[in-house]
DNA sequence: CGTTTTTGACCCGCGC
DNA sequence: GCGCGGGTCAAAAACG
């Protein structure tokens, strides 16, 4: 796979862009304030939420509620994750966003000539999963769904981000 | 040889 | 109950 021919991250600093695909929910575009550096180093990870994060990455359509282990109903499952989906205009189907993906499926998408991909975090214990699909409208644009928060750092990023959200956080004191 | 991709089968909820 | 659309499993193939 070639590298990719634009920012990858820019993304995660950006909100989702205003024009989404009709089969796709709204997303909440609210962006409150985050202790990126706490996050992404995973210092504040499990059993504590984010609900700044969560809220910010929830889509609409199915709201984060959570429905906890429960032997009595007999079914308990859905637990709805949040959902965060967003669209790039791109050549490659598979931007690189910092963390390991296994692909786990392809389907065809009605109304669309192009199939849609179904990937999992390959981190151990971390059930996040994205979709990868290419709009059959515009060639052009891809659009990624994500289900779910890391329960972990991506190191990848971490590596260049670190210096400077730290030094960021310095500046931030003035 | 371990990991990832491929791909058809399978499963499940939903509308008829 | 049955078919359909969407999502996942898993075995085999491909990859490095």
């Amino acid at each position: 796979m070639p590298p990719p021919s634009q920012n990858p991250y820019s993304y995660l600093l950006l909100p989702p862009p205003s024009s989404l695909h009709p089969s796709m929910t709204e997303p909440d575009r609210v962006l409150p304030d985050i202790d990126w550096v706490g996050l992404l180093s995973g210092q504040s990870q499990l059993g504590e939420d984010r609900p700044a994060v969560e809220r910010a990455s929830m889509v609409a359509e199915n709201g984060a509620e959570e429905e906890k282990g429960d032997k009595k109903g007999g079914r308990m499952k859905k637990a709805t994750r949040p959902r965060f989906a967003f669209q790039t205009r791109s050549e490659d189907d598979i931007l690189d966003d910092g963390y390991r993906w296994r692909k786990y499926g392809q389907k065809a998408v009605k109304n669309s000539k192009y199939p849609r991909s179904y990937y999992r975090c390959t981190h151990h214990s971390c059930n996040v999963k994205k979709q990868v699909q290419r709009l059959s409208r515009d060639t052009s644009m891809v659009v990624t769904t994500y289900e779910g928060v890391h329960n972990h750092p991506c190191e990848k990023l971490m590596e260049t981000l670190t210096p400077l959200l730290k030094q960021m956080q310095f500046l931030a004191r003035f």
